[in-house]
DNA sequence: TCATTATATGCCTTGACACGTATATGCTGT
DNA sequence: ACAGCATATACGTGTCAAGGCATATAATGA
């Protein structure tokens, strides 16, 4: 019967990096499926499905030669993902404005925000915060 | 023990709807977590759960407020979404230009792809394709 | 027609994550 | 010290997507 997946949205789409990865191949030029495979290195069958993903959220459109598909980029969701950013880029700009203007002027310190349980304190993924207010 | 959730790339981080609403109400003011809980409505363990990550991620960080803890944006990592993007800008761009320059030259038709097998022919995710060179 | 190449799909397993509910921890004013 | 508010965490559960492997379908050339 053959699952229909959800994976509506754009953010999805992207959040996988094979799918990022082929998407950074395919700006460059079109690419058929097997030309994907070798340059990823990835079996086959999971070009297909990511392709075919990629495919039914509108990323890329493919045209047949010969044998193979010729798989190109388009360009619309990408730009709807620009169009999501751009309303944090106001704020970014701000903030660096706001950085230049009273370097120093540290409103309040961050926080360490693990509550100490009897147990270890939980602490992941490297180096925290250890260029919060790194500045000055 | 306290698992250690994945959840590296700035990607996935970004896939899950409450947070991007969660950033997206952050990009206005600060909030502390009551607050954003009752905007968004959702339970306050779920978003002091989806806070965590965000922060662990490097999207936001706190500031005490008696006891409160004040959420607010940080920049970087969507300022790092926008340099990934920042690749398909010129694709896009160059796309544009292409339109206007032959509107109407459809350089090949898109295809469809579904493999007519014995069962009914797959078909997903409502109005397929309907706009595919819906230009001119 | 047949072998070969190219691509798509099906099935199964595994793991990750989001959520609900309950509870722990912590700050504040009395 | 205690009550109450604010926030964080633990645990159990269901869902869903990604990958491996096998196989189906299609086009090509001999």
């Amino acid at each position: 019967m053959e699952y229909i997946a959800d994976m509506d949205s754009v953010f999805e789409i992207i959040a996988e990096p094979n799918r990022r990865a082929i998407l950074s191949l395919l700006v460059l030029s079109k690419q058929s499926v097997g030309e994907i495979e070798r340059q990823l290195r990835m079996p086959q069958p999971t070009v297909s499905k990511h392709l075919r993903v990629l495919r039914e959220a509108g990323f890329v459109e493919s045209t047949v030669d010969a044998q193979r598909r010729l798989y190109r980029l388009r360009p619309e969701p990408l730009q709807e993902l620009d169009a999501w950013l751009a309303q944090f880029r106001r704020f970014w700009s701000a903030h660096v404005d706001a950085l230049e203007r009273h370097l120093d002027r540290l409103d309040q310190p961050t926080i360490d925000h693990s509550r100490p349980t009897k147990k270890t304190t939980t602490r992941r993924r490297g180096p925290n915060r250890e260029r919060d207010k790194g500045e000055k």
